[in-house]
Parts: structure tokens; C-alpha cells; sequence
RNA sequence: GCGAUCGUAGCUCAAUUGGUUAGAGCGCCGGUUUGUGGUACCGGAGGUUGCGGGUUCAAUUCCCGUCGAUCGCCCCA
């Protein structure tokens, strides 16, 4: 009986090739620019107690509500495979003594869970990187980290592809005073409104801010903005950062109605938004969290920081350029083949890119080399092995010359050299 | 969670109004060249047409279900 091969879980991917390559190019240049910074690597668990999530991302958001993977483990403890980097970060500050760093600026990549209906550019396990600069209340820190993602962005060669959109949500009086009258001024208008904003009025009344529904952008235009309500503390904060930015060189567009999803968000708020994505065009995104880390049990903690989607990045860049092999290694016959694995050996402990196919004749061998793009064909015959030589083929040129067995890494390697 | 479109070799796609043995390019393996690539020519392997059921003399084609992908809503990175 034939047996069938397990098919992957929906919303999973499988990464290999140019999606590889341009995977791993967003992360490259992710560390690059986040060392130019100082922002320091750190390394956190795949899961969690559900309590890390539920608490901070608040209970009643979609992410904790119906979109986790949550599941007890052997001993019973309920656990949930992260659906985002910030909660765990602010835990691992709290209980691994990171307290000592403060203000600790923390980068760092990997898959995150969420449980969504998927579409291109949304999956079940995705990848963020992640940057996060907790224990700092100062506007600089946010100027740091919009600068961050502003490099960033642009060293991928995206920036002219994305905006972005900056708004203060204030602190939490400035928050609470500006809620109750966006509450009072939708229910005003309820009969109009999209059942969806209907729905969102109890649950989520900042989101019926950015309703795609035409009716509900025509009520929400008309909306009170956050502005009227910032405290004199939110409102000169605020003005610290967009001038800060302004000295940094970082372009941004003041977006009164753009809010963020989850409950921990505070004063700056923003996402660098591209049109090229169709629905899935939010890119970067994050804010300023000084709530969360009282909400996990810790002391107030001021911090900031934000989370891209790897897989939405790289389907923006272009098409990264993998290096190609140096050199290609062929045997001729059984008596080659341990001296070409010498050879190969060699070459590679000497730097040089090298590899080698295991099986065809040697025209198949040629052309496997050929397409490997390399520099040289090393060939390696009974005629060269009988005078302890190889010949060496430019690939470029069509030039051969024989080189003794002893000789041929410092040859390739004074003749890349030299190119 | 809701609505819509789509699903044919490893990949990209063909296959008249339902009609014989489901084709091509690329890739892979081999040959023209018993030791020479990027070109050319020849040959080969590789398919339960996503899966299950139904209508029909006959289904890749029509119908239902299911799984998956894509697009929009929702949500978000």
C-alpha cells in the first residue's frame, strides 16, 4: 500500500531558492544596520505561558481572542507559541536580569504564530525581525528606532516604495479622555455605521478609524483627533520626536487616524505603509509600550520598538545576487577521486568557494560547472595524476594550463587576486 | 470567521462546443564527442489532471463536497 505524503499545514511555507535568497538578504542587512546602531542581539523561547500574551496584548484584541496557538503541555501548563517578539522581550527583561542593561537596545529575528486565514504575503507561521529599545522614556529612543527602520528600509532599496505614517495616541489620560469622545461622537452616528464598526464600538472603537468602508471613512473624517486631547506632556513629547526625526533625515506624514491593534500602545504610534502589497501593506510597524511592562507584574518601564514582516520585505526588494562558486573540481575515473577531495579539501580551508559533482561524465561535470558560474575547472586525469599535476581550465578564457598538485591553491588564489 | 476566482509532469503553461494513448518549453538522466562548458541536434525517465463522490456511452472539461492557493473583507507584519 502506497503511503501518502504528509502535505505541510496550511499557512506554513517552505523557503528554498530566490525565496531563500531574498529571505536571508532582509535578515543580513537587519544586522548589519541594527550593529551601526547597538542594538544587541538577543535570542528568546518559540512559546511562552499563554499569561505573557493574554495579559499584554489584551485580552479582548483578535491576536489573543482567536488567532493564538495555544495548547497545554505534558505537565497541563497552558502555552502559546508567540504571535509576536514584544511581550516575550519585555518578560525576558523583567526575569533575566536585563534590568542591568538598561536602556537595553534588543534586535532579533525568527518565526512568530499566528492563527489567520492566509493570503500572499499573511501567513500561519511568518517571520518578523524585531526592534526594541525598553527602559528609555526619552523622544530620542524613538527617534533612534525610527531612524533604525529608516536605514534599514533604505539599504534594502525600498524606501521609495513606502511611506511613513506617524501619529501619538498621548499617554493613557490623554488616551482615555480621547476614546470616551471618539465613543460618544460614533454612537452619535451609529445607525450609520458598517456593522463591523458597529461591532468595533465596544471591543475596538479606535479601529473604526481606519475602516476601509467608504460610509465609515466619510463619518470618521469628521471624527475628534487625538490632538485635541493630548496633555501638554504628550502633545511637547510628540514634538520632540517628529523634530527629531526632522534632524535625522527621516521623512514621515502625520496620519491622525492611524492607531494601533494591540492594547499595550502608547504615545508614538507608526508604520511604514506600501502600496504595492495590495491589503497586506503595512511593512513595519510599532510604538511606544510604557504600560507593558507593569501589565506583565515589573516595574513602570518605558520602551519602544517595532516588528517587520520578513516574507513582506522580501517581496519588495529585488532579486539579491547569490556570489558565485569559484572553482569546480573534476575527477576523471575511480584513481581521481580521493585526490579531488584533497584538492577540495584545500581550496576551501584556503577560502576559496569550491564544489565538486559527484556523478556524470565529464562533459555533464563541464556544465554543471558552467553553471555554477565558477572562475576555473580543476581536472583531474590519469595523464595529470601520473605527473602529479592537474590541469587548470579558465572558464572565462577557455586557457589551460597544467600546475603541480602542490601549487594550485596559491595559484588560484594570487590569480582571484589579482582580478 | 465571511465572499469570490483558481487547482493538468519537478517548474511555467497547452489540450476545439465533454470524445481515442493528456502535449510543449525549461529542468533532470543519457547520446552525437571512450577527456572539455556556455550553441545545436537526438533519445529517455517523469501524470490516478489536488482529493472524494455524482451526471454521461464518454469528464482535464459539467455538478456537489473537501483540501489547498490566490484576491477582497476582517485582522495584522
Amino acid at each position: 500500500m502506497k503511503i501518502k505524503t504528509p502535505q505541510p499545514i496550511r499557512g506554513t511555507q517552505d523557503i528554498f531558492g530566490e525565496e531563500s535568497l531574498r529571505f536571508n538578504h532582509v535578515v543580513n542587512k537587519f544586522d548589519e544596520i541594527r550593529k551601526l546602531y547597538g542594538f544587541k542581539r538577543a535570542e528568546i523561547p518559540v512559546f511562552e505561558s499563554t499569561a505573557v500574551f493574554a495579559r499584554s496584548l489584551g485580552e479582548t484584541t483578535d491576536v489573543v481572542s482567536k488567532e493564538m496557538y495555544s495548547f497545554p503541555d505534558r505537565s497541563g501548563e497552558q502555552l502559546t507559541l508567540r504571535p509576536e517578539f514584544t511581550a516575550g522581550l519585555t518578560r525576558a527583561y523583567l526575569t533575566s536580569g536585563w534590568q542591568q542593561y538598561s536602556p537595553c537596545k534588543i534586535a532579533t529575528h525568527g518565526p512568530v504564530f499566528r492563527y489567520e486565514r492566509p493570503q500572499k504575503g499573511r501567513y500561519r507561521q511568518f517571520h518578523q525581525i524585531d526592534a526594541e529599545v525598553i527602559g528609555a522614556a526619552e523622544p530620542e529612543a524613538d527617534v533612534e528606532l525610527l531612524s533604525l527602520a529608516d536605514q534599514l528600509l533604505e539599504s534594502l532599496g525600498i524606501k521609495q516604495h513606502v511611506t511613513l505614517h506617524l501619529n501619538t495616541l498621548g499617554d493613557s489620560a490623554s488616551r482615555e479622555a480621547w476614546r470616551a469622545a471618539l465613543i460618544e461622537y460614533f454612537q452619535g452616528h451609529f445607525d450609520s455605521l458598517s456593522q463591523e464598526s458597529q461591532e468595533r464600538l465596544t471591543r475596538n472603537p479606535l479601529r473604526i478609524l481606519d475602516s476601509k468602508d467608504p460610509n465609515d471613512k466619510i463619518i470618521a473624517e469628521k471624527a475628534p483627533i487625538i490632538d485635541d486631547y493630548l496633555t501638554e506632556e504628550a502633545a511637547s513629547f510628540f514634538k520632540a520626536v517628529t523634530t527629531g526625526l526632522d534632524a535625522a533625515g527621516v521623512a514621515w506624514m502625520r496620519d491622525p487616524r492611524l492607531v494601533r491593534g494591540l492594547d499595550y500602545y502608547r504615545h508614538t504610534a507608526f508604520e511604514f505603509i506600501t502600496d504595492q502589497l495590495g491589503a497586506q501593506g503595512t511593512v513595519l510597524a510599532g510604538g511606544r509600550y510604557d504600560g507593558l511592562s507593569e501589565a506583565l507584574g515589573g516595574n513602570l518601564t518605558p520602551a519602544i520598538g517595532w516588528a517587520a514582516g520578513i516574507e513582506r520585505l522580501a517581496m519588495l526588494i529585488d532579486e539579491p545576487k547569490e556570489d558565485a562558486m569559484n572553482v569546480a573540481v573534476i575527477p576523471l575515473g575511480e584513481e581521481a577521486k580521493n585526490p579531488a577531495i584533497s584538492i577540495l579539501s584545500k581550496l576551501r580551508h584556503a577560502g576559496i568557494s569550491a564544489d565538486m559533482s559527484w556523478r556524470g561524465n565529464m562533459k555533464r561535470r563541464m556544465q554543471k560547472a558552467n553553471s555554477w558560474g565558477v572562475r576555473y575547472a580543476i581536472i583531474l586525469g590519469d595523464e595529470e595524476l601520473a605527473r602529479n599535476e592537474a590541469t587548470v581550465r579558465s572558464m572565462v578564457t577557455g586557457e589551460q594550463q597544467a600546475i603541480a598538485l602542490d601549487q594550485i591553491v596559491d595559484q588560484i588564489l594570487s590569480e582571484l587576486r589579482n582580478k
